[in-house]
DNA sequence: CGTGTTAAGATACAACATATCATTTTTGAA
DNA sequence: TTCAAAAATGATATGTTGTATCTTAACACG
């Protein structure tokens, strides 16, 4: 289905290669950064920006305003260390950097848990829709809202 | 490409077409409702609840609250009269109420339109790599971000 | 009529996001 | 090494989106 192998990481691991992505586009690996992207790959759930900075505020005992926190989580999805997911307002961290995909999220109603799965022929279809209608600079938004296989 | 014909409707016949089908479902289309119905349906792009409470108040010189309009959007797209564009915060009336369709928004960076197009394969098969998850109440959300043909 | 139900309004607040300017930290050249 | 420029973060304010709760108004029907 069109799907391939990935370098799933986890704990430190994650945070490693998130480190060497960012740092191989020319960014720096701070403090702030390294805190922000730990507590986002601690969530099981999509997290929104008030979130994290309430948890890394307490989790460094000094507090880290919204808006830095935004700022970080740009820099992020810009540089594919997290995705946003759009249907809830919230971003989870990409547990496979340096792999460059159009995901599909699937986000759980009742648990809030979303899953994230790649479809390569899938995106590249609505790829090819947008491009059609003469679209430029895609970016596909392609999630799922229901109920998850737990909750049902 | 799995599309089929629709019964587009414009101006009154629009809004007619949206009162006979909330009416069908046994809702009533009030004054309220047909003024948001309206307004919604003269965005040319898509509409916050709050751009629509705006132009109903002062179209009406009465106040409508922001609530109001929610709800009311609420109902829209439960009886498919409108939907809602996810990647805006925002939203739509359905130009051709009646048909059940999972719509494809592509949504213009630049000047905001939103085009909306129906593909039922490529939605088909958004919907069968949820179910293959083992979700259920599946509700896709497939949106395109980028730059349209006019702002290119 | 009066009474129960549905729709809408008023109000307050919660949650999400950005804009602006100040401060701190880092960097790199003199 | 020290100083100036640049980058990162902080403080603060405010804008935008969304919901909760309670009240009032409109309506339907015995």
């Amino acid at each position: 289905m069109g799907q391939h192998d990935h370098h799933e990481h986890h704990g430190d691991s994650l945070a490693d290669a998130a480190q060497a992505n960012l740092e191989k586009s020319g960014e720096k690996w701070t403090d702030t950064r390294a805190a922000i992207f730990d507590t986002l790959a601690g969530f099981s759930r999509p997290a929104s920006a008030y979130d994290i900075a309430e948890l890394v505020s307490t989790a460094r005992g000094k507090r880290v305003a919204p808006n830095s926190v935004y700022r970080i989580l740009d820099l992020f999805v810009a540089n594919n260390l997290a995705m946003r997911v759009e249907s809830a307002n919230a971003y989870l961290a990409n547990s496979h950097p340096g792999c460059e995909h159009d995901c599909i999220f699937l986000v759980c109603d009742t648990c809030g848990e979303a899953t994230h799965v790649d479809d390569d022929s899938l995106s590249q279809q609505v790829r090819k829709v947008a491009t059609a209608e003469g679209f430029k600079s895609i970016r596909p938004v392609i999630e799922v809202r229901g109920i998850c296989q737990k909750c049902n």
